[in-house]
RNA sequence: GGCUGGGUGGCAGAAUGGUCAUGCUGCGGACUGCAAAUCCGCCUACGCCGGUUCGAUUCCGGCCUCAGCCUCCA
């Protein structure tokens, strides 16, 4: 018998017990991104975050349908097709293609579905009128808004009252809206811009309306888990349950999702990642000069409710990590065996990845302390894979010398070893550590392996 | 101004009302042509002030401070 599964819930703010609605399947839905630019490691952490969870409610429940949009329509993607003079399709089309690559390096799996906005106007349209049809929401010269005011439990996820959200109020409020706090479900688009034909005239969704309107096309209404980036709790997800209170008539906010996993933000050297500041870490780029296995590691090495401070030191000790990993495969060679349990009850904690990788420390030292014994290598290899740690493409790193070569290098090196001729010894040992590859010397023959 | 969530040793980062987190780094040692790996030993914590308690890093209150959100954002 397994654990119970432990997550918090940032619908009332505690850690429950997962229960799903219907044990024989469980559904999660996590917003994605909006696809105008390369993916960042904050995206990133989002992905392996919901990855993860998405692997442990595998592990537990016989069915899982993982759900996340490509968010394919919106003003910022329209200003940059604008800027190129191109059609916004080529743009979506490019970043979505390189989002899923970049994930994938990452060893994030493809969400069961993907839906893409542009592909669900008529869902959107749809639920807009049953929210129109139960007073929630109003039209005004081509607009249609979300009446806060109509559901009374408004503002509960993000803990906020609409008088709060009255106080913070800094820009200007348009003056279709009847309250500042109301937001757009539907809006004209100009003859140049993007649009499509409802009942309203022509035009666009708003930007809340996709994620409702998708995740009850794809899952129904209400599912488990809803996941997605602290950033997004207000508006967007608060925003989001709202609509499909509304329109399922329904006034409870756990009509939506039973639970809001909401993963923390990540910084860059103790920086807020930003434009401005230009420090945004593109993992396109981050790839090229790190094992993408590494930056897993370095994501999951922060539990995902904690803000996340990206730094050089912290990539250097998640590659030893990994290194030292490594090492222990070279030395015996891992069959699947059955994750550590240790390693599963953290998981089981409210998905706390930090913990989890403390026990595959302490199974690191076990291993060493006694010896290699095949059933704890084993042990630490299903533990890392579950953890998506390993799998055959994030050992591949570019450019490395062939085994033939090094071999050659090495028999080379031997003869100058014998012959007390260390010079040449150490000059084939550093100019292989620059390609990658670090010699052992051993009693008997020297060997090598690849390193990071 | 309002709302959230944090503040743990040089760094990263967990747990916990009372004997060890752990890893990396640093220092000392074993081993070693070199370089590693490995092993042994050592050093640094719990933002501040009160309260509850036999005892608080852990619970409560206040304060300071950091970050996020309130406008697009993972």
């Amino acid at each position: 018998m397994s654990d119970p599964f432990k997550l918090f819930n940032t619908l009332g703010r505690d850690k429950q017990v997962f229960e799903p609605i219907d044990p024989g399947h469980v559904r999660v839905y996590a917003c994605g991104p909006t696809v105008y630019d390369y993916a960042h490691i904050g995206n990133a952490r989002m992905a392996v975050v919901s990855d993860q969870l998405v692997r442990v409610l595998r592990h537990i429940y016989p069915k899982v349908t993982y759900v996340s949009n490509i968010t394919d329509v919106d003003d910022k993607i329209l200003n940059r097709a604008e800027e190129l003079g191109v059609e916004m399709k080529d743009i979506t089309q490019k970043y979505a293609r390189i989002y899923n690559q970049d994930m994938a390096r990452l060893g994030v799996g493809l969400p069961d579905l993907q839906p893409k906005a542009t592909e669900h106007i008529q869902s959107m349209i749809e639920m807009i009128q049953r929210i129109l049809a139960n007073k929630g929401g109003y039209v005004d010269g081509g607009h249609v808004y979300f009446d806060v005011r109509s559901l009374p439990a408004y503002g509960g996820l993000s803990g906020r009252t609409l008088d709060e959200l009255n106080e913070g109020v800094r820009i200007e409020v348009s003056e279709h809206k009847r309250h500042f706090g109301d937001f757009v479900l539907w809006k004209p688009s100009q003859d140049h811009e993007v649009g499509w034909q409802s009942p309203w005239g022509r035009g666009r969704p708003g930007w809340h309306i996709e994620c409702s309107a998708m995740s009850f096309a794809s899952l129904g209404l209400p599912f488990d888990i809803h996941a997605g980036g602290v950033d997004l709790v207000f508006p967007h997800h608060e925003n989001e349950i709202a609509q499909a209170c509304c329109a399922t008539g329904n006034q409870s906010l756990d009509a939506y999702a039973k639970i809001l996993g909401t993963n923390g933000f990540v910084m860059h050297e103790g920086q807020k990642m930003s434009k401005s500041i230009g420090n945004i870490l593109l993992v396109h780029d981050l790839v090229k000069e790190h094992a993408p296995v590494v930056l897993r590691l370095l994501l999951l090495k922060t539990h995902y409710r904690q803000p996340l401070n990206w730094t050089s030191q912290g990539l250097e000790n998640a590659k030893l990590l990994f290194q030292r990993i490594l090492d222990i495969f070279s030395i015996q060679q891992p069959q699947m065996g059955t994750i550590n349990q240790d390693v599963w009850a953290a998981l089981l904690d409210d998905l706390n990845t930090p913990l989890a990788l403390v026990h595959i420390e302490a199974l690191i030292r076990k291993i060493r302390e006694n010896g290699y014994l095949s059933e704890d290598v084993n042990q630490l290899y299903a533990s890392v894979v579950f953890l998506g740690l390993m799998d055959a493409d994030h050992l591949a790193v570019v450019d490395l010398p062939s085994p033939g070569e090094i071999e050659a290098l090495l028999a080379k090196r031997e003869l100058a070893r014998k012959s007390k001729n260390f010079k040449v010894a150490d000059h084939i040992r550093q100019s292989l550590l620059k390609q990658g590859v670090e010699i052992l010397d051993t009693a008997g023959k020297s060997t090598w392996k690849y390193r990071l």
